[in-house]
DNA sequence: TGTCCGGCTGTAACCGCTTTCAATGGGGGC
DNA sequence: GCCCCCATTGAAAGCGGTTACAGCCGGACA
């Protein structure tokens, strides 16, 4: 081998849109049509084209299209916490279906871990960085809407539904009205409820205990908000709030996590304190996570990937189409009875 | 209220830097070395800018300066699985440290379930999209790597080794070695060992194995690999393999299961089956997930948001100060004893 | 056969910032 | 007091696409 032959192949610099109209024998505007399917190009000059830069291996710069176009064909995902299960699940869907658009995912945490950060303020706004922002899981002001309405950005919110912002998520109502029917239809009648946190107005956890209630009353039954204990969504609210329940006189004798890692918490101390589910008391959870079906835990199910990847097309349509999104239905859920829930003993 | 002054105040377009050279009174070229606090501009003048930018809510054009400056100031973060507990944990370590540096974190899904993608071919390639990528839990081919480098990317990886890519991870041998030390200590002899995916050559299972069986000879204890059961890492191979071993007519009076997942798998098998841990027999896993501590699990903790993170500060640094990290040696993990595991009833 | 129309293309003006290079001016050294 | 050097600053050339606008040309229509 000689000197001349080594490695002096370092590949030609990347081509440009002009190098592509060269090689094709068009102008660059051609190019740029041709390349994006756009209409008035005829079809012998768009396959010429589209040989050339194949041949060429050209790649159209993003930042370039950006600065020009306007738009950056990539969308923000805004998380309370990236490493939770729900965002997670939602942040695959997302990230699944833009991909296959051609958008770039975004990542963004925004918990009450990162405290100082917003989305508009510092050098690293949200400005002009994304087309699309969809919250998951986040409140967001009037006044913060109102900024991104101002850029003219596409706002999609999931699981948590907010006035003038299209959002996708579940009927948490329904959630708590299937999960304490089905109980109810076993024949309990005690029914204790692991809820959200007290403290903080959070409207999913106050879904699910309103239908949690309209399903008692419409059986003909009084809730007991002395059943009630708050939790915070963890494994660890769980297994405490059961220690609480069962501290109680008359302990309830089925019991309605509003999240299946809460009813995880719930089989774990039940282990721990001696209690069998479901003979000592039913359990149902939401969300019928990975580990549900392991458990054996009754649980309403939610697709909440799927969730990520509804909004995520919803945006691009819009995107795309300019079609904004009507009020759409609520994703289905069902319920899913495995073994932690049985027929009181005492009834019918 | 009349029919002019509804509505009229659309706020202004968006500031340029040219409406900031204006307002300050100086040229675009000093705008933008005040603002990116570069070195030759008066404190006089900066400051000056600076106010005019801020009065005028002045942020850059991320696009244009991408454009400009050739650096998207973004970085790619690649998992098999977005939603995965381990790259979950990453990709919120990554983004955290990005955010914190002005960086945006694009997440690209790369996994078995997304067949025909790769980060190279179609127009959605990752070509001058981000300045660096990390991968997590990823093999990334030669080639590949080879495709990288010419387009001069950081490249960076977490959770899995490569050679030529400096990584962050744990020291796998070592979780392995200090795993089985803790049993052997305890006075355990048949040790059951719930293995990685057995047809996939996967280095991680394969260096806590090593681990494992280094540990077991150090102690004059020879491996007994028929009481190998593979798994693929969820709960439910945790189960799966626990029956498989307790049908042994001999079964190991203790576990070492490569993740926690598969320990929780173990968990609950046990209760099925009857058996109680630590008594009947002790188990140690590897993670340290949040569940963990709420089941007592003993295990191997490892700080894997922590390991994003330091992926990204040294993909920032690189990026930054050019500084190419040397061979950094592998992140802290440590035993966690909890209740899973106990002395061997018959031994010292 | 002369217009008109519509489909294709090309020209060129941006998009908004970064950066090179040259110009300017004041202070220190001699 | 003069000259040189360095700290500041500005002018302008890109960065690599997109797209409004205008031109060209052949067939349909009268």
């Amino acid at each position: 081998m000689t000197e001349s032959s080594q490695q002096h192949h370092h590949r030609r610099a990347r081509a440009t849109i002009e190098d592509v109209a060269t090689a094709a024998g068009v102008s660059v505007a051609t190019v740029s049509r041709a390349l994006r399917n756009l209409p008035n190009v005829a079809d012998s000059t768009r396959s010429r084209v589209q040989e050339a830069a194949e041949r060429l291996e050209y790649r159209a710069d993003p930042a370039a299209s950006r600065l020009a176009a306007g738009r950056s064909r990539s969308v923000a995902v805004v998380v309370p916490l990236l490493n939770g299960w729900y965002s997670s699940h939602v942040v695959a869907g997302v990230e699944a279906v833009c991909a296959e658009s051609g958008y770039d995912t975004i990542v963004v945490g925004l918990g009450p871990g990162t405290p100082g950060r917003d989305l508009f303020s510092g050098t690293e706004a949200i400005h002009r960085r994304v087309d699309a922002i969809i919250f998951v899981d986040m409140r967001v002001s009037e006044e913060d809407l109102r900024l991104l309405e101002e850029q003219s950005l596409v706002v999609m919110s999931v699981g948590h539904e907010m006035p003038n912002v299209p959002s996708v998520g579940i009927d948490d109502v329904a959630v708590g009205r299937i999960a304490v029917q089905h109980l109810i239809d076993l024949g309990h009648r005690r029914i204790g409820l692991i809820n959200g946190p007290e403290d903080m107005p959070f409207v999913v956890p106050h879904h699910r205990q309103i239908g949690f209630e309209d399903g008692m009353r419409a059986a003909g039954l009084e809730p007991d908000p002395s059943l009630y204990v708050p939790g915070n969504f963890t494994i660890q609210d769980g297994a405490d709030a059961l220690r609480v329940m069962m501290a109680r006189k008359e302990p309830p004798t089925a019991i309605f996590a509003l999240s299946d890692e809460m009813a995880f918490g719930v089989i774990l101390a039940a282990h721990e304190l001696g209690f069998r589910i479901p003979e000592h008391f039913s359990l149902v959870g939401v969300d019928d996570h990975e580990f549900s079906p392991v458990v054996g835990l009754t649980t309403v199910h939610q697709d909440v990937a799927e969730h990520g990847a509804r909004a995520a097309r919803l945006v691009v349509r819009q995107l795309t189409d300019g079609e904004e999104p009507g009020p759409s239905e609520p994703a289905p859920v069902r319920l899913i009875v495995r073994d932690t829930t049985a027929a009181q003993p005492g009834s019918a």
